[in-house]
DNA sequence: TCTATACTTTGAGCGTCATCAAAGTATTTC
DNA sequence: GAAATACTTTGATGACGCTCAAAGTATAGA
């Protein structure tokens, strides 16, 4: 093959249901043993093994020791940059199943995405913060305002126009909410207060009843 | 992952050299025939058709008859983006992933575990000893650098480049932290100065008002 | 209508690869 | 030192999908 050597091998390398969701298991860039990584993919022991040895075999994956357990964790963050765009090129499957259709729905609804806040409450939130002002938007650039310094202090993140942000695409909504470190620190902010809380079945986020009431207002509508 | 965009179809579609051959012949945003095309990729006319179909099935390639020829052309640029964007990651560069900055979610605890710091800010310390270049860490190893030693002095701590050091698998964070004799200086380090002091009910220690700013910051983040 | 060309579909062959159970290795605990 | 735990390697199995030849379909031209 021409110009193109291993690209096909790459690719391969992502291209298996298994490894990729080990992949976006890891991508919190945690570290788990290959039990952990097991019960979550559903496959056996082996199996998972299988496959952590193919992506560390690629350089993606890092591995440690400490006793009995063996650690695995990503190397690099483009990984997560490359899921998120083949995200956004892929249509979404169809959903044959009720269960599947809920699930997809509260996905859609709101989710953390690496460690920010997407879905209609991430790209909700974005809208909510440009109208009042608190960012400013151009084009692909976001910026605190001074308004927004004091806003985003109530919330209890100080020097929020200190912290780079940016856009970044929504698969769902395709339409963009916001990540960088401002993204991120919200969703910790968020988290922090308990005004919303991880699902434990996806990676769905669920708004608690001690939000404020500009908050519960973005995830109803 | 049901509900969610299937990537693995996706990514399976560019996966296979052929069909990856016939995308990049196309990139130019021109049609092919089909006899062209085989001619391309070098396999049979049979099999061309084939993946053609698959790619048709994708909505990627448009197709249109006129006489005897069938024409094969691209909808969608954004297959040239995605080929770019592959070809960056399958040679992967190493990355010292240690460097790069992570940021957790989870509020936990900061500890002390065999009289090192563990924990939110155990691994804190550690990432912000990295990203200031006072450590450098190659693989599971970590030393103490130039720009360190002056840093280590000025928290109390002489000769830190001779003391050993190394890495703990942190149970709470999923990430390293800092351990050995190193690790264990700048505990005791920071308890002479009052810059933590330890809870009385558990392994837990407590940073103080008088503890510095950079540690501050690792604590409230 | 007959023939040549262009392409598609079908069916068989074949290799690759994901998967699991079982055996093997490493490490801790008792 | 023995048993338990955590993981890896091996070997067998089976499925999936790429491939081609051959048969089928569509169109053009005589």
């Amino acid at each position: 093959m021409n110009g193109l050597p291993n690209l096909t091998e790459t690719i391969q390398a992502i291209g298996d249901p298994t490894r990729l969701e080990l992949l976006t298991v890891m991508i919190d860039n945690r570290y788990y043993t290959v039990t952990e990584l097991s019960k979550r993919t559903h496959v056996s022991l082996s199996t998972t093994s299988y496959h952590l040895k193919k992506l560390s075999n690629m350089e993606w994956i890092d591995t440690y020791r400490q006793g009995k357990n063996v650690y695995y964790g990503l190397i690099n963050n483009y990984i997560a940059d490359i899921i998120e765009l083949l995200m956004t090129i892929s249509a979404p499957k169809k959903v044959n199943s009720y269960n599947q259709k809920i699930e997809y729905l509260e996905i859609k609804r709101a989710r953390t995405c690496y460690s920010h806040l997407a879905g209609e409450l991430g790209v909700g939130l974005l809208d909510y913060m440009i109208e009042n002002r608190y960012l400013e938007r151009k084009n692909h650039d976001v910026s605190v305002t001074e308004n927004g310094k004091f806003f985003f202090r109530g919330i209890g993140i100080e020097n929020a126009e200190l912290l780079n942000s940016k856009l970044c695409m929504d698969w769902s909504e395709r339409r963009f909410h916001l990540a960088g470190e401002l993204g991120l620190k919200i969703c910790a902010a968020f988290l922090r207060q308990g005004w919303i809380v991880n699902s434990t079945k996806n990676r769905s986020v669920i708004l608690s009843m001690v939000s404020p009431e500009w908050l519960k207002a973005l995830y109803k509508s």
